[in-house]
DNA sequence: CGCGCGATTGATTCGGCTCAATAACTGTGG
DNA sequence: CCACAGTTATTGAGCCGAATCAATCGCGCG
């Protein structure tokens, strides 16, 4: 299930590094990250880890694509967010000394780094920026929850699926062909929306006809922003 | 609209902070809070702050109720949270460096304290103890937040009403009489659950036909909380 | 080339929303 | 203390969005 590589990557030569909450520490900070972490590697589809359990650490993606979902009562999995490289995962569940509250299944190829509770919190308790940064961190999400808690109860499914088109450009950008840089089954997309996979079928089909966007297999390019964006409904 | 009471109550001897996230900070630390926090008291139905504003400090409950909700996109107010005595609100946006995402609205009669946020934010530099309560309050926001964003996308009506009553009487406790402490509009509880006002009604008189609950005026009691459970279908 | 899963489309059903009409309740002023 | 006006709660009827069920279709891959 897990595999250690022989090349563990570095964080002082982290390319994502800059892009993470880790990105204004201290050189001294990393080597004692670099010194107790440790790091996995994972296929495609592999669980990182499962809502319930407990966390002993962060993990941190050094490169990669995760989902990080709940399972629904009737088993149909509900995807809370995504996790890229530069991003951290299971912290919540650390910082809340509580179990997990989702589970983490990787979409590609992806290695993570995993830094150990105690080193985490010693971080914190000297460097007051990185916990400014990570309070910051949390706070975000907290908003994002409750959006799209509020776009759950209130968006009919239509617009939430043209919201979530354009979260996903958001979150992985483009290729140079302009196609949505992550690739869904349709089945995660109705995840996403928390709707029947025929349904998100159904309306990307329309959009599809509509013109708005282009699909080639699972990539798919939004052709029509400012239309879309305004099926979205989207006010802010 | 803001009515500044003559009585500010003192920090140190508020009955609310054991139940706080200031429960364990020192006395000088109280002090500081006291010297440089305001004090305002509003009636029922009063607004404390408008989503989309920016915050420059955190409001910290005294006495009263409070539900913080968001505007839907059709006006239909979503109502996120609720915040009691000892509860602190505007913290979200405050440490996100972001607009305020939701806006309150008291329940009843309410004296909230201002903390300004130079003060919070000397207190977190300061405290780790402090901060590292505010951490893990944000972590645990979240995981409700992303629990209730799954019922939401997933669960029909009827099991969210259920569970909407079991996470009220959770929250605001019961009187002596059974009766849960928080006195709600239907409109109100049906944007709790996400769903039209008749519903929420509908399934209530269903709940009172079989003898899950009773009501009084807005007054509501569980009478059969096994049973109630059942029906949330909640498996945690 | 055929197998098998994911994607797609169609038909039907049903939960929940909207609209509409009462009923009950709250506060207000006479 | 009562009558009135304006909410808020309740119930009913009809409609619509979206889920479910049921076939195909089509692509990726051995």
């Amino acid at each position: 299930m897990i595999n250690n590589k022989p090349e563990i990557p570095h964080c002082a030569t982290c390319g994502s590094r800059h892009k993470s909450i880790f990105c204004n520490i201290s050189n001294e900070e990393i080597d004692e990250i670099d010194n107790s972490k440790g790091c996995h590697f994972y296929n495609k589809g592999q669980v990182i880890f499962k809502e319930g359990h407990y966390t002993n650490g962060i993990y941190c993606v050094n490169k990669g694509k995760i989902k990080l979902y709940k399972d629904g009562p009737d088993g149909k999995e509900q995807i809370i967010r995504f996790a890229k490289e530069g991003d951290i995962i299971g912290y919540r569940a650390l910082l809340a000394d509580e179990k997990l509250s989702a589970s983490a299944k990787t979409l590609e190829e992806t290695t993570v780094c995993f830094i150990p509770k105690s080193v985490l919190f010693d971080l914190l308790k000297k460097d007051f920026d990185l916990t400014q940064g990570v309070l910051k961190l949390l706070s975000h999400d907290i908003g994002e929850a409750t959006k799209i808690l509020t776009d759950m109860a209130q968006k009919p499914v239509r617009e939430r699926v043209a919201e979530m088109l354009l979260l996903l450009k958001e979150t992985f950008s483009t290729d140079d062909e302009g196609f949505i840089n992550v690739k869904l089954s349709r089945e995660e997309i109705a995840g996403m929306v928390g709707t029947a996979t025929e349904s998100t079928i159904r309306i990307l089909s329309e959009f599809k006809k509509d013109r708005l966007i282009e699909t080639s297999g699972k990539r798919i390019k939004i052709t029509n922003l400012p239309q879309l964006t305004f099926v979205a409904n989207v006010f802010d």
